[in-house]
DNA sequence: GTTTTCATGTAACCCGTTACATGATTCA
DNA sequence: TGAATCATGTAACGGGTTACATGAAAAC
């Protein structure tokens, strides 16, 4: 799997901050964050947490949190994680750094999941870098692309096409939420854009109230 | 990253498979292939060219490789490499196989760039498995979705929607896949359909007479 | 003549998954 | 009562990247 860059922590802390969690819950919170389809493995996520409080940026309270219902005693004694103020500040500056690292593959997602507590103008650098990064990556696609075609068979050629769009698209995208972050005060509110593009995006499952069983990455 | 699922040794195999090789020219088509966007490296390449051959399904052939032009002696000696028999066998084996491990996300673009000596009934068998993977992962993302939208922050939200929107695009991406096998007997030419869809794709440095020089990833 | 590209490798490291181990609680 | 979910971990393994090492040929 991708190894470095470190997405794992930085987003832990970031979960945290908003709120303390116990691992189980952070699991699924990352899964979601993370958006890789195949879950985070325990074997990854508590050896990190030991790391985080090694490291002195959270620690742990042994808790066994009484359940909303039932009102009877603890549940099995969870450990609660939060961030210590060492930890805050780590991801603060975390937060407020905007170099080449931020807009890579890896890292672009977490940064841009915690834009809700990014400055705008870290935010606009980041959009920014993420946008020159995919459109040279465009160039290059689009180089080699014109140099193979008559090379590859239909199959080949159809892959190259439908990467190079699923980028293009990705661009125009950020065009879009650069627009927004530059159209600062009361622009539209994110998510509208993308005029005559009809996405129908969202809207399966409509009525349901919110109260299905927690499942995984669900 | 993404560990296991062996991608590196189906790819090569496919590729020597097309025509012998060196390994540094192999890198740059893998890249290709792959699409990772960083460069697969050479301490990753090496050691698995070395498995295969341990393995007895590539050898490598020391040869001088006369050089076009110069008409002068040989260049550096390189390491060709080519299937035997048996790395053949395998290969084709690979290839006739449709099961689950076909459409998961890492190994679905290796087989695909490989459908063109892919028979038509695995073709249409992964392209289906692929496309119900996928719409299973719409479900779950829809539904997690509108468990958490009202306590998502706004940015958060959209990278939710926008990640939705890949997804359901690349279904509809399928779709056409998918009915373009189906209307087997000339149907029109991949990459053609997607209507009203309007995808500049491909076209920009549309002149270039393919005399760049090869580049990393180009 | 120097830089870039070609060309092949090795060893250490990182980080993630798999598989294993364990046990409580909740739901059918 | 038995299955599923909650909850926390460990150890082995795997495979990829980084960094290192080396050198020839081509391009500038």
């Amino acid at each position: 799997m991708r190894g470095r860059a470190d997405v794992l922590e930085p987003a832990i802390l970031g979960l945290l901050h908003e709120t303390p969690m116990h691992g189980y819950e952070l699991r699924k919170r990352l899964n979601l964050l993370l958006g890789s389809f195949r879950a985070l493995s325990y074997g990854s996520l508590y050896p990190c947490l030991k790391r985080l409080v090694s490291r002195g940026w959270i620690i742990g309270i042994d808790s066994p949190s009484a359940p909303p219902q039932h009102a009877l005693s603890g549940k099995r004694a969870r450990i609660v994680y939060q961030l210590t103020a060492e930890g805050k500040e780590e991801f603060l500056q975390v937060l407020s750094s905007s170099g080449p690292a931020a807009w890579e593959d890896d890292n672009f997602g977490v940064r841009f999941a915690f834009f809700g507590q990014t400055d705008a103008d870290t935010r606009l650098r980041i959009l920014e870098g993420r946008r020159s990064r995919l459109t040279e990556r465009l160039e290059t696609i689009r180089l080699s692309f014109n140099r193979t075609r008559e090379r590859m068979d239909e199959y080949t050629l159809e892959l190259q096409r439908h990467g190079l769009e699923q980028v293009e698209r990705e661009v125009r995208w950020l065009d879009g939420l650069i627009d927004n972050e530059r159209g600062q005060r009361r622009a539209r509110p994110l998510g509208a854009g993308h005029q005559a593009d009809a996405h129908p995006a969202v809207d399966g499952a409509t009525g349901t109230p919110a109260q299905t069983t927690e499942k995984e990455r669900g």
